[in-house]
DNA sequence: ATGTAAAGATACCAATCGGTATCTAAATAA
DNA sequence: TTATTTAGATACCGATTGGTATCTTTACAT
């Protein structure tokens, strides 16, 4: 890795940590300087404005947790295990967060539905991705025979993935595992006796 | 009404706008001035400094929301009914908002949640007495013989605001009614299969 | 009608914002 | 080793931030 590829990665971890918890908007360049030990200077020889910094640093979170999402998926071998997964995924944002702040999709999402045309986009495409990634473990599933047919998988990932969401929400308010906990075993239950065969 | 109060009473309206869509941190005081034509002197004569702006602000959404939710829930006689008063005040901040920006619960939430601890615990009680409504229509639904005696208001009333939260980000995300209207159908159908008598 | 207190406008403050031009130091290719 | 490119530091820019001191105007009680 050359060196400045080296200094690039830091910007964009020291960012993504900052975005994600402060926001994208609050969070300043000097905070980042702050955070990194750098310069301005060397930021933007990196970033083209602080909008691209905003753009790489989500995408990069993204990446990073749906590719540990889909090795996760990939190694089970039945559809209960691979949604279990991505309720996993989303308890992990509250009791062993890879990336501190909650879910990056969340909270960009909420920050920027009402302003922001360009991050709001990448946001969108972050949710299609990862609905169309539930949707695939579903249609799977009935090829399978392990998922009942008369079963709709736009539904069933609508309903995981905003339960979920909300779950983190919630959970992050109140600084307690409690409600993730609930919501999970609550959507095992119903993966189990609803969707399951 | 006093003069002073209907120019106070217009801020409020006005900032309670720009915070719910903007976000609070990213609304500036000239946002506020321009949107209602007052300058920073007469805000300031009215409140505190930016942030008791923002928390009053907040207080008055709910309030309002609170108190709209509550008239339409004792008017019905029955937990199905009351219950799904709930559904509609969150499917109403897509299909005919009264405050514009989505649910103000949940944009304060995620905003603050790592961030501002006072604005946090104004989120924190809202959430409070909100998960208190609903768990109190599922009490009183036992006291009428009209929910199971099994069921656990704590777990439902987390369930339907989870779920409730996360529609609304994900149709908002996608200016779409789609999600939430799937969202509130499934849960319409889960109070009635598994809640209620 | 008039005196007074409150409301609102104006003009300012230091601090910070994102961004850039320029200079120096370090890495790399020859 | 040296020439050249590239990365990073420094110092600056105008604009905007939240906030305040002060002046003027308006509203209201008498």
């Amino acid at each position: 890795m050359r060196s400045s590829e080296i200094t690039k990665a830091k910007v964009l971890k020291e960012a993504t940590t900052l975005f994600n918890t402060k926001g994208y908007k609050s969070t300043s360049l000097s905070d980042i300087t702050e955070a990194t030990g750098l310069t301005k200077g060397a930021i933007y020889r990196h970033f083209e404005n602080k909008e691209g910094l905003e753009i790489e640093a989500f995408q990069k979170m993204m990446q990073a947790i749906f590719g540990a999402l889909n090795e996760k998926i990939k190694v089970e071998n039945n559809t209960r295990d691979k949604l279990f997964c991505v309720l996993n995924l989303f308890q992990s944002y509250i009791t062993s967060p890879l990336i501190i702040g909650g879910c990056p999709l969340l909270n960009l999402a909420v920050e920027v539905d009402d302003t922001n045309l360009e991050l709001k986009q990448k946001a969108q495409q972050a949710l299609f991705v990862f609905r169309d990634s539930v949707e695939k473990i579903i249609i799977n599933g009935k090829t399978h025979k392990q998922v009942r047919n008369l079963v709709n998988e736009k539904l069933v990932a609508t309903i995981l993935i905003s339960t979920l969401e909300g779950g983190v929400m919630m959970s992050k308010l109140q600084n307690s595992n409690s409600d993730i906990e609930i919501v999970v075993n609550h959507l095992k239950n119903w993966i189990v006796s609803d969707i399951l065969l």
